[in-house]
DNA sequence: CTAGGATCCTGTCAGC
DNA sequence: TGCTGACAGGATCCTA
């Protein structure tokens, strides 16, 4: 769920509220949600790989962090709240919850809470330096900006007969982009999401790279498509999928460019959203 | 090697 | 009201 920009939104924040502050303690509420054993330290650094969070502790030690499809990171200080993940009234309900799994505590006081309905994604311990050999890490592809359109371009070439919003989905083609911005940078490219990737053309590749990035960019600007803020009991979602969506989740309303209804299909086996004016399977100019 | 589908898990919502 | 199936902002594992 959470996708690069949310991931990025959940970085910059945390790193207001826990660098310097030492973690002295974990409580696990749920065994799965929590891989490794348990380390105390002082936050040193936090890192984002693709949708991984990295916070490095002293004495060499770090925890990964992933929150897939239902994940939140919660951080609930003294006087403020600051909240970034999965949108749900889980922002502002008490802590912790019932979809509660792992808290971290803090030497000041601040309590992290990572909340996961659907228990996907997980907290994971490990020496600092194994972290970029850790298998996901590993696999992962540049993201949008540190890719040039010919890179993008011979990475969809290497997968033909995929449509190609499966293949921008895969985190090893180019990482950083879920559900959202597939469906968001695909519509802003005017790319019919079930096409062949061996169809599209470089031309196509390029402005389709561009539009990722174009889309991610916005998203962070404004915060993640979720929301990162200091708790106010109604701000409960972020701004991107009410301001700029234009989309994804707006089955049956017009389409900003021609007017269009949107229509909801399945790709991939993920819900996705196509003005079917704006984006032919036939590609055009 | 790629491609497609099932699977992990909980909760919510539409349709009987 | 109560049940049922579909579906969900992700990634992996299994099969062909």
């Amino acid at each position: 769920m959470p996708e690069l920009p949310e991931v990025e939104t959940i970085k910059r924040g945390l790193s207001k509220f826990i660098i310097n502050k030492k973690l002295t303690q974990t409580d696990i509420l749920c065994e799965k949600s929590f891989i490794g054993t348990p380390v105390m330290g002082v936050v040193k650094s936090i890192r984002r790989y693709g949708k991984a969070l990295i916070i490095d502790l002293s004495d060499d030690v770090s925890l990964m962090i992933h929150l897939r499809m239902t994940g939140q990171l919660i951080y609930d200080g003294t006087t403020k709240r600051y909240a970034a993940g999965h949108p749900s009234e889980n922002f502002v309900a008490t802590l912790p919850n019932k979809q509660t799994r792992v808290i971290l505590k803090f030497d000041d006081g601040g309590v992290l809470y990572f909340n996961d309905q659907r228990k996907f994604g997980f907290i994971k311990a490990l020496p600092t330096q194994e972290v970029e050999n850790d298998t996901f890490i590993k696999k992962l592809a540049p993201e949008p900006w540190n890719m040039g359109p010919n890179d993008f371009y011979e990475r969809l070439m290497r997968h033909k007969n995929s449509c190609i919003k499966a293949t921008i989905l895969d985190q090893s083609v180019v990482c950083g982009l879920g559900n959202i911005y597939a469906d968001e940078a695909l519509f802003m490219s005017h790319i019919h999401p079930e096409r062949k990737c061996g169809e599209i053309t470089a031309k196509e590749a390029k402005i389709l790279l561009e539009s990722a990035r174009a889309v991610m960019d916005r998203s962070i600007d404004s915060g993640g498509s979720t929301m990162a803020t200091y708790v106010k009991a109604d701000g409960t979602r972020g701004d991107y999928l009410e301001k700029f969506a234009q989309v994804f989740r707006r089955e049956g309303k017009p389409c900003p460019n021609c007017g269009t209804k949107i229509i909801k299909i399945r790709v991939a086996g993920r819900g996705t959203h196509i003005c079917p004016c704006c984006q032919k399977k036939e590609g055009s100019k």
